[in-house]
DNA sequence: TTGAAAGCGCTAACAT
DNA sequence: ATGTTAGCGCTTTCAA
């Protein structure tokens, strides 16, 4: 049975009849070691079971070798997919990931900036929900922080896809498809003001690739989701028949959307892509599984999680450099949803 | 512009004309303070900006009140799943959530366990990949750590599905829809032996079923899926198709695995429920917007991590206490992947 | 109800 | 190459 008592670098020390500052020397590889006092060390820190108290070393350093992650719902795929990916990236950089939600309460997001420091955090990775820009501004003093998204702010630094490009692709693509009734599903240009700078943009994108085709942007194309979820996307699309209007072509902001948008069509005997083309944003792993396969803009996420976690190592190294935004690039991924000339929706039987 | 220079107790307390004692009275709430003082101190906290500095407390306290989670891969819908409610269950504890992942190199389960006291973690909810015991059991000095899943051992708190009649359930269902070729998709018993424990007692399960009915249980029809996800669950799907023998319904061990069949099915013209049941385990949120929706093994995902984190918060307040083991209760949601009289498929034409 | 002193375990700075 | 000293910020004695 080994003892409850944890071992603490003095007792190795005393054990291996060193010095305690000789134990850490060994641990961190600070100054050099002889061979000989290494061995000796490592065997009786093999021997306590010792292992070093992180709580102590942060104190003593200012640095916890934890990075906070804050994302609004870590069970959407987009999330999911994220924090995986900040996982790895995290691991292979010796830190380690403390995971917060903030959508159930928005304030969150502002405790979690605030008070960033208490979270035993070095800095931290932020995935805004809505009204982002302000949680950003109206903080005085600002932890080390990274936002992942399309938030325009210049306070912190950031990365993001270009969403209005990305939507404008989309749209462009649907009408290139023999589209020309294009809805959305996951905001309004009624909504777009006081809500989420991500869906600004992505609506902004849409509507730009519309009009350059000289196709109306009416608001009954148009549906606000609430919530980014499959079980959003499935309550926008029942919004959307339940309108009672034509369209032959969905563009759902993200492919969690799409996914439920795509069962409420399947549901309704709408056939994809046949009679509506429908795509989707972020790529998640199963967007390529869905039935049919869902046309999404793709980037890669991994490359997305490194570039963050870059910029925060260096925000923390050294807080008075300029912030900077890091565009990720993004393509439209062609798959099976959008892959047909669409005969269209009508709510009512043609003739 | 706020200083740099963080404040600490000791700053706050000179403010307040107090000590730093009282300071952290008002903190903590642990010794009364008089109502004045108590002011004092909390508009001199505001002025400067304090934030307790949780390394220093966690010293002090040999607490963190930060709980470790590893799970396999968090980019599966059922590990998200989980992630999200255990973020939810342990903001309203008061604790934080550190992730990690052990499915890309199994040994890190290993060296999470026997150094989890360097994480600056209070304890540990494990789900463990694979041979799953031997972890557990291998390790000398365990921190506090619940298990979550199928895993039989007896020197850690546990909380669990009874995987093996829940299979059963599924397996009597299939029949009584009327199918008599019964396959799975997770685990074969000439896989059984040496990998995971929720594979073995699944397939238990299903081969129980079927016997009771007086079906085979034939190798043919038994699918290892090496990796619980959509993309496993397509493959192995496919590896299924390709050995071209007849079957009437699939079990899908995950309903991650259950929806890269079903896009596997659909893309070879294979109908769903009219031709092939399919039904999945775990109920996540996706499985009811599938197409079609997903007949799945369903448990509450918040009292399974309401009891991990209770059993873990006792056994932190007592490491004496003998290890428990919580069974969550389970049902058989019924959709309308097995909604049907399946016709079977048959790798030929017939006749 | 509040203060003073001590120390949690570690490492930077300085000595040797 | 190794030892000594001091202190990170907090809270737990013990006194007042």
């Amino acid at each position: 049975m080994s003892p409850h008592t944890r071992s603490t670098m003095k007792d190795v020390a005393e054990l291996a009849g060193v010095s305690p500052k000789t134990v850490s020397n060994v641990l961190t590889g600070a100054a050099g070691v002889r061979e000989e006092t290494r061995t000796k060390v490592e065997s009786a820190m093999a021997e306590l079971d010792f292992v070093p108290n992180l709580s102590a070393r942060g104190l003593r350093n200012g640095r916890s070798g934890v990075i906070g992650l804050a994302l609004p719902d870590v069970g959407s795929a987009f999330s999911a997919s994220i924090t995986h990916e900040m996982l790895e990236a995290a691991h292979e950089r010796g830190l380690m990931i403390q995971v917060e939600e903030t959508a159930a309460e928005p304030e969150r997001e502002y405790d979690l900036v605030s008070r960033a420091r208490t979270h035993q955090v070095d800095g931290l990775i932020l995935n805004p929900v809505r009204l982002e820009d302000s949680v950003v501004e109206h903080v005085g003093h600002l932890p080390p922080v990274v936002l992942i998204g399309e938030v325009e702010q210049h306070r912190t630094d950031r990365v993001f896809i270009n969403s209005p490009v990305a939507a404008r692709l989309s749209a462009q693509h649907m009408i290139q498809q023999g589209a020309c009734r294009v809805a959305v599903l996951g905001g309004s240009q009624a909504a777009a003001t006081d809500s989420k700078a991500t869906m600004g943009q992505r609506l902004q994108g849409y509507v730009d690739g519309l009009r350059e085709h000289g196709l109306p942007t009416p608001e009954e194309l148009q549906v606000e989701v609430i919530e980014w979820t499959v079980e959003g996307g499935a309550r926008g699309m029942q919004e959307l028949l339940d309108r009672e209007v034509a369209f032959d072509a969905v563009i759902a902001f993200t492919d969690s959307i799409a996914m439920g948008a795509l069962h409420v069509l399947h549901s309704a005997g709408i056939r994809v892509p046949e009679d509506v083309l429908i795509s989707g944003f972020d790529d998640v792993q199963h967007a390529a599984y869905t039935w049919p396969a869902l046309t999404t803009i793709s980037f890669d996420h991994r490359v997305y999680v490194d570039q963050a976690l870059d910029l925060l190592a260096e925000r923390i190294a050294d807080r008075s450099i300029e912030p900077r935004a890091v565009e990720i690039p993004h393509t439209l991924t062609v798959r099976q949803s959008t892959d047909a000339r669409p005969a269209g929706y009508l709510p009512t039987p043609r003739t």
